[in-house]
DNA sequence: GATCCACAGGAAATAGTGGCTT
DNA sequence: AAGCCACTATTTCCTGTGGATC
């Protein structure tokens, strides 16, 4: 057997598994989809679009949802010729305020993929940064202009602007004020329940018209939509019965999202699968192999985390490897600053100061990398922290950046952290 | 019980980088 | 080239908190 063998064993379309597979039918979400339905109707009519905003914690079908309906909505709108709907979308991931926000709304109406980009108006597009805010949103008036007819703009992950929400009041505004000749229509889909009561007062009137709430999916929910997609992805009885509600269990425990319970099976799967190529027959998915599922993905999100850090964020992560090899963890911050302060001076580039520590602290905290720990010593209300990754995957990630780590080492070594070598 | 200590974390200012306009 | 503009990372300043201390 070839190690690059095109025998598959256990996946049988491995595309119905990933993440960005989108099913024409979006299982267990009727009561949402009827909702989210009628708020959208007015388009179907040619009247003014309702604002839309939706919220959900990842994975439990918004974006789903909205591509199942402004699909179907593109069809209908078709057969009548006195409503031209256009949509433009965007992913608000790691765009940090509105005035990104809005330089991507113009450049994705812009870039040459786009179905709006006219012919006889190819604009070229924006760089990030450079322009006034007014500037840009001018660009982006002008542009929807153009496009004219019913416009509906879909933020997706929109939290992430945070409390910056200048966006969210121009665009409604632009429906109104420019006495423009469209139809306009934000759709806003969020992770964040919060990111609504940090709206400003004047966003969230005219903003929220329509609300739909996507709940995190149950166990019984998951395993319905397992079982629907591991029919197509999947060979027959190539899992025993336990993997689909261990897999649904695990995922609805933690986030109740379908992406987190897909991304099990699918690396379950995989697990299996490489087995049966190993051993040149085929091997059945188990229990086993969704537990091990589920710690490499952790792991893999721990160690992405430690290799995208700051080079302070590693410092900082190395004095907790060293305090960690003392067996001083868990440790207060103003410990964790000298140890921190002390290694700076070796590696001869300037400490941070306290502050930012925090900062620092809290970052790799929500990462999973560090744990918060509650202060034993009965003294008011300190920051503890130890690590919350194995001694062995941090100093790893970190001996990919640094080179003299061979103490460390052999000091976690003798104190039993790690094996030698 | 008033005061102090040591820290957490918010808000605003600053520095450095890089693009844009005139 | 000068003067804007926005971004990120960081520093400075400051308020609040809860146990410790007097």
């Amino acid at each position: 057997m070839g190690r690059f063998s095109r025998e598959s064993f256990v996946i049988r379309d491995k595309d119905v598994l990933r993440e960005d597979y989108e099913p024409e039918n979006l299982e267990e979400r009727g009561e949402e989809l009827d909702e989210y339905a009628g708020a959208l109707r007015p388009v179907v009519q040619g009247w003014q679009p309702n604002n839309v905003f939706l919220y959900g914690v990842t994975g439990v079908g918004k974006t789903a949802a909205t591509h199942v309906l402004l699909n179907e909505l593109l069809e209908t709108t078709d057969e009548y010729d006195d409503v031209g709907l256009n949509l433009v979308e965007i992913n608000c991931t790691g765009l940090t305020s509105s005035y990104q926000v809005a330089v991507n709304l113009v450049n994705e109406i812009r870039s040459p993929s786009h179905p709006l980009t006219t012919v006889e108006s190819p604009r070229s597009t924006m760089s990030e940064t450079g322009y006034p805010q007014k500037r840009v949103f001018n660009e982006l008036y002008d542009d929807l202009e153009d496009i004219g007819g019913t416009v509906l703009v879909v933020l997706d992950e929109i939290d992430n602007i945070g409390g910056d929400d200048d966006i969210l009041y121009e665009l409604p505004r632009a429906r109104s004020h420019l006495d423009l000749d469209v139809k306009l229509g934000v759709i806003g889909i969020s992770n964040d329940f919060k990111f609504r009561d940090n709206l400003s007062p004047k966003v969230k009137d005219t903003l929220c018209e329509e609300e739909v709430l996507f709940p995190p999916y149950d166990a019984t929910e998951l395993q319905n939509i397992l079982s629907k997609r591991a029919d197509q992805a999947l060979f027959d009885d190539v899992f025993t019965s336990e993997v689909i509600p261990l897999c649904a269990a695990l995922a609805a425990q933690d986030s109740g999202s379908a992406r987190q319970a897909l991304r099990l099976l699918r690396k379950a799967a995989d697990i299996a699968q490489s087995e049966s190529i190993d051993a040149g027959e085929e091997r059945q998915i188990t229990e086993d192999h969704v537990r091990d599922a589920k710690r490499a993905i952790e792991r893999q999100q721990v160690v992405d985390g430690m290799h995208s850090l700051t080079r302070h964020g590693q410092y900082i992560l190395l004095a907790m490897c060293t305090l960690t090899a003392d067996g001083d963890t868990p440790e207060r911050t103003k410990k964790i600053h000298e140890q921190y302060t002390k290694l700076t001076g070796e590696f001869g580039s300037e400490p941070l100061k306290r502050r930012r520590l925090h900062d620092h602290l809290s970052d790799l905290t929500l990462h999973g990398i560090l744990e918060q720990v509650e202060d034993s010593s009965g003294r008011g209300n300190y920051n503890q922290y130890k690590l919350d990754v194995t001694f062995a995957s941090a100093l790893e990630a970190l001996e990919d950046e640094f080179d003299n780590l061979g103490n460390l080492r052999r000091k976690a070594v003798r104190n039993g952290l790690i094996d030698s070598p």
